[in-house]
DNA sequence: TAAACTGTATTACAATTATAGTACAGTAGT
DNA sequence: ACTACTGTACTATAATTGTAATACAGTTTA
């Protein structure tokens, strides 16, 4: 599921924050999920398993996980850690990177727009037909 | 103009290929405008000159820059270093990270688009006043 | 209660980052 | 030619960061 790229040149446990963000984001693990003790993804990967608790110590600063200590690791309930004022400043620091790099890499704001909305709408349907299937 | 903080945890030659990145995204910069030696950016910043070499190395590699060794440090021209394939991958990777960050501070794919698009419609109107306004 | 699991803390080591000093080579203006 | 500027290269050093190995303490389950 996870999986490490030594020649990423971002750190592994951010590699892992990354993905883990992901799956809590796209929906592939959701609250009070378990992920896996630190030991079991740390063979998996073949890295330490204090590499993995890193990771998991960000993400619970972060607010996306939390730990019981000798109990496991899970996903936590979706709850807002930041002041609106601090989560429209992240948001809006995100979106000016993107545009940035869009222009550097030369496409115009036209381009950029069509990119961003349709990927935006094919999430938006994919999560609609999930909406319509929960069955469990 | 550049500006350095200590707490922000991104190295210091980060912070400034970030903050020239921006500039020549915005246009503050442009083709064959000289940046400040590496010698007087460090003196103001108070860092060692060998830190805004870096940078610019860096910026150099990404193709942004170009340095006539003992001349100076320059804007270069926008010019497409990267496949089509390569550039839109790169775009849409920071897409999908903005998308995953967004949903995990709790904002909808709605609220997303919208807070985008604005931004993205307030730029493209200072571009277009900036293009009525050539006048040197 | 005992065994097997969980995350955590401590320590050590390697790589990266930043700084400092010095020297070098190319360029520009006089 | 000379001087003063440019970026570059190199070495050394210190601090920070990332990873690893080991030991520890709490929880779960039987």
């Amino acid at each position: 599921m996870i999986k490490i790229d030594p020649n990423d040149g971002t750190p592994i446990y951010l590699q892992i924050v990354r993905q883990i963000k992901y799956m809590i984001a796209s929906g592939a693990i959701r609250e009070d999920d378990e992920l896996p003790p630190v030991r079991v993804l740390a063979q998996q990967l073949v890295i330490n398993p204090n590499t993995v608790a890193k990771a998991y110590r960000e993400l619970e600063f972060q607010g996306l996980i939390y730990t019981r200590p000798g109990a496991g690791t899970y996903v936590a309930k979706r709850r807002i850690l930041f002041s609106d004022e601090e989560r429209l400043r992240i948001i809006q620091e995100k979106i000016e990177s993107l545009i940035v790099e869009a222009q550097n890499l030369n496409f115009t704001l036209e381009e950029l727009a069509k990119i961003f909305n349709e990927r935006l709408t094919k999430i938006y349907k994919q999560q609609t037909e999930e909406k319509g299937n929960e069955r469990d």
